[in-house]
DNA sequence: TGTTTATTTAACTCGTCGGTTCATTTGGAG
DNA sequence: CTCCAAATGAACCGACGAGTTAAATAAACA
């Protein structure tokens, strides 16, 4: 349609530009870091300007903080699209398995953001009340599939729900955070398109193999969703 | 008391002085990452002066730099001491990957040197010449273990060395790497001492199952090396 | 001992960057 | 139109910290 295209004057939505700045600032922080990020380079990728980032956030610490927390939710979010409820127990871990596999990789931003979370220690977390219950659903999620799977006599009766969590979260998030390291000291043969289907597969097949029962087989894989 | 207040002679020795700073430095850089560790504090661990950091090392990059090749080398060192070549296959892989989670544990500083050089993109690392085949060993060590296993019928056919050591290192890495973010979300069960010994249990069951032929059982667990 | 050179110290420089001041503009409500 | 509060811009400040200067002192060796 026929915009304004010479703001002359701006329209008053705070909103839209405090998400200007969030969006910019996540890039800045993801890529340099809390403390190389600079205030400047963040306004210079806004709409706005740097005097505006201290006014609509007290200051870089709690920006950045704004900026962890929105991309957590973001990223649960986006866990919950993944819908498995009406799929059989070792279907619908497969399919968990290769998601969280590909949201990792789809986001690497949030994946630097937590890793630069751990570098700190964890201190800008711990002031987001929200935070432990935004992680509940992906291990509820779990839970239920366990246990549909032991009912149905295709999972081992000491699965533990959280422990293969924080197996798919460890290959996941080794995946992307390590990328660099690893291919610099291994070879990047992991990290082509191929290369990573094929590590997908065998994660896959790894933690599947050690969920369920010896013998049961391995659902054949549906091909799943690319991110 | 009018005694010398200050050392009034010192001996030369400037390998002994850079080696000080070198394990004061890295400290200070694992502990706040490259731009918050502050020379200033580096040296104040250390029995000498600010000056001398620029004295043995130009500037800070270097001075990180050299840290990241001495930590590499050291713990790379440290991985030739496992020695599994007289073991049966089955038993010298359990092994080595007990032992590289053991040893990723014992050596935190490390990993949070290389969670830095990832966020930083490597760009320090790539100036290291001797890198590249300082990690060769770990990688040599398990294609033997695969190509015996594979001999002697106990590992599947198609079993890919590097495949395993990626495994190996996401379980060990992510255990240390990301410690903190996982305890504060999932809580703290995996990081007692007792979690830790059943979460290395269960990776080491889990990378096992997925490389002996379907069938072939586990080797008893030997207890093994606490580092 | 004397001379040279490596090592050390304290004080200083100076750019960078987070954060602020203050004046101005704009939108909106009455 | 008028007034107020929200929003914005430009210029500024101050401290913090990397890196330097220059002079002092001890070691090494003749």
């Amino acid at each position: 349609m026929n915009e304004p295209v010479k703001p002359r004057s701006w329209k008053q939505n705070p909103e839209a530009v405090k998400a200007d700045i969030l969006a910019a600032a996540r890039q800045e922080f993801a890529e340099h870091g809390l403390s190389r990020a600079r205030v400047q380079d963040i306004a210079a990728r806004t709409k706005t300007s740097k005097r505006m980032v201290f006014y609509y956030f007290k200051d870089k610490e709690a920006l950045y903080q704004a900026v962890l927390e929105d991309a957590y939710a973001e990223v649960r979010q986006g866990e919950l699209e993944l819908k498995v409820d009406d799929l059989a127990p070792d279907v619908a871990l497969q399919r968990l398995i290769q998601f969280t596999f590909d949201h990792h990789r789809a986001n690497p931003d949030f994946i630097r953001l937590v890793m630069i979370e751990n570098i700190h220690g964890g201190r800008h977390m711990q002031d987001m009340a929200e935070m432990p219950h935004m992680n509940k659903p992906a291990v509820l999620l779990l839970d239920r599939i366990c246990k549909a799977g032991v009912a149905a006599g295709l999972f081992r009766e000491d699965v533990h729900p959280l422990r293969i969590h924080w197996q798919i979260s460890a290959a996941s998030v080794f995946n992307v955070a390590n990328r660099i390291t690893f291919s610099y000291n291994f070879g990047t043969e992991f990290y082509t398109d191929t290369g990573q289907d094929a590590l997908r597969a065998e994660v896959t097949r790894t933690i599947m193999l050690s969920v369920l029962k010896p013998g049961t087989p391995i659902p054949q894989t549906p091909c799943s969703d690319r991110a």
